[in-house]
DNA sequence: CTAATAATTCAAACCGCTTTGAAAATGGAG
DNA sequence: CTCCATTTTCAAAGCGGTTTGAATTATTAG
């Protein structure tokens, strides 16, 4: 059933089930619940390319996966970031497409979705300390908003991010406090934002203490079990080994806690743990009492708003941007203790 | 840059140029790159909406989330699955749209996005022993392919699925073999089809064996790793706690491993697990040598076959319905031993 | 009761592409 | 050089909505 025919049915023009349907005021009452309950009984609703070849709006917003994130490897938090942005997408009618791209296509992308008519905005994450892609959209012009900041970048875009930073200096001065002095950290892969933010908050909280930075004890790769597992292994086999290892996600934790016990060490005596929790729905972080103590944050909730924020910038373009910094809390779980003598 | 511009700025019609660019025959070579070129040097690219409305068909494919798999829950297979899909989807020029839905409008949203023009075909994910949408997909006569199977349809549709039954068969052979006979089992939730085939392998070997199933050691739900760890610690608290444990996912295999190291006891000795490993990327199952003894099936191999069963759907309509069963190989890992007297 | 105003409804144009049926250009045969 | 067959190109008609500007009907004021 199509607008034409519904019409022919009820015997009124187009114009006015269009309107009727959509809200104008130019139509009574009582024409809008005829025209409302036909459209029910018939089971039509306007065609998707038809209304965006009409309106110029797709309805729909993008997500790209470059390859870097999805052929090699799925971020694991993707699932619960997206899920909660489709909450948010769904109760404004939006839909969410998704496009996989290699490396070297992605500066084409937004522009051929965005040529294309395919997308009203797109979501960007997992944003890089330098990263072009935000000069592309916003030289593009197309709305956007990204999940992270893009520390090298001058653009002034919208966006929602966790204070890594503070989380990390933070958590890093609780093992302090611990007193732990070989403190390891265990970061996501080096060129990204979130990652050097997590770094740089652990070096001020150490070098507010006194205690130098040292190298051998920071690594920052793709953050997977077996990743946090090797590293942690390769530390605590050093002559000098780490008493506690900051990790950045439950994923690579998880690594380092089969590290720990294969070596035969308990958790929160030998060695410490502190992990940042997304709250993962497949993996709570324990239940009363959280296995890793931990620097939280909901990366659903992250997805919520980010949502939100783009559909505000779509439908108001001229808003001013928006900036949301998300507090992560300290959580203390049962993978921390007193440094042992 | 649109399709009369460009016609325009060439001196030839649109028709010429729409044939051109979609590799029709009636356009000689000559014209044909000359008019590619321009394409590319004038940034255009047909309007998606356009040629959506002209073809009838819209180049995208629906996932449909429903509540259960994402409001409360994120399938943690789930972004390796899409990853797999992406990989095809994007070699065919296809895009990828996800839909949230409450689980009550579940029926609704298939009539709506095919009705709407939104997609040409449809995946199905996490069907039921006995799943409606596979009726009401079949009804819509959308095309559309099921990753897994549902037991009591009788209805003839395209599916991909592991071979949940042998490969669980086989593991608990295995188990059995090791001389285990409290074999427990903590699968997926029970509604689901993979959780029912394995059920069903896993009783298959026992019976065969003589070892009468004992409903104390089955238990099933999502596959969180919470929800591993308090089945575990649970059931190996019993009186006659059971000696080896097979779990549904690597996920809820890594809660097992955690109640069973906090009870003081070694995996592979007192307690021994198999699980099934879908090969997730963030998820590796060791390297050399597997932590888990497991059924080993690529979900993201799944992801790219259903991704091109679905595919031909759409082109063929007419082609009969195509099946795939993939089997799981059962790798020795560390977490299996005899069982100990 | 008529004129002026407000509230509804309508026919037609438009969005940008694909595709059909016809026309023009080209090439080969006689 | 003409005629016919074959290539190549074209103008125009959809596809199914939204939106504009005009026409109709209903309401109010004088």
């Amino acid at each position: 059933m199509n607008l034409r025919q519904l019409s022919e049915v009820l015997g009124v023009s187009q114009t006015t089930i269009s309107r009727a349907l959509n809200g104008y005021p130019e139509v009574s009452e009582k024409t809008r619940q005829r025209i409302e309950q036909a459209a029910r009984k018939y089971n039509y609703s306007p065609n998707r390319g038809a209304s965006t070849l009409a309106t110029g709006r797709s309805m729909t917003i993008g997500h790209v996966l470059s390859e870097a994130t999805s052929h090699e490897l799925v971020n694991p938090i993707f699932g619960d970031f997206i899920a909660g942005a489709s909450e948010v997408y769904k109760a404004n009618k939006y839909d969410m497409l998704f496009s996989l791209v290699k490396n070297e296509e992605e500066s084409d992308i937004y522009n051929s979705l965005l040529r294309r008519g395919v997308v009203d905005g797109v979501v960007l994450q997992a944003p890089k300390i330098s990263d072009q892609r935000i000069d592309i959209l916003e030289k593009l012009g197309i709305p956007f908003v990204v999940h992270g900041r893009s520390s090298r970048s001058n653009a002034n875009y919208s966006w929602v991010d966790v204070n890594n930073r503070s989380a990390f200096r933070r958590a890093t001065e609780f093992l302090l406090d611990l007193g732990h002095r070989k403190i390891a950290l265990i970061n996501g892969l080096a060129t990204l934002d979130f990652a050097q933010r997590r770094y740089l908050g652990y070096c001020e909280a150490l070098e507010s203490r006194g205690v130098a930075v040292n190298g051998n004890l920071v690594k920052g790769a793709e953050m997977t079990e077996v990743y946090g597992y090797m590293v942690a292994k390769e530390m605590l086999l050093q002559k000098s080994p780490p008493t506690a290892i900051l990790t950045a996600s439950m994923i690579s934790a998880i690594g380092v806690r089969r590290a720990v016990q294969e070596l035969g060490l308990t958790l929160g005596k030998q060695v410490s743990i502190v992990t940042h929790d997304d709250e993962l729905s497949y993996l709570n972080n324990g239940q009363q009492i959280p296995i890793f103590t931990a620097t939280r944050s909901s990366v659903r909730k992250a997805g919520r708003i980010a949502a939100q924020m783009l559909i505000d910038r779509i439908e108001n373009p001229n808003a001013p941007r928006a900036e949301m910094l998300l507090e992560a809390e300290l959580v203390l779980g049962a993978s921390t203790g007193p440094v042992q003598q």
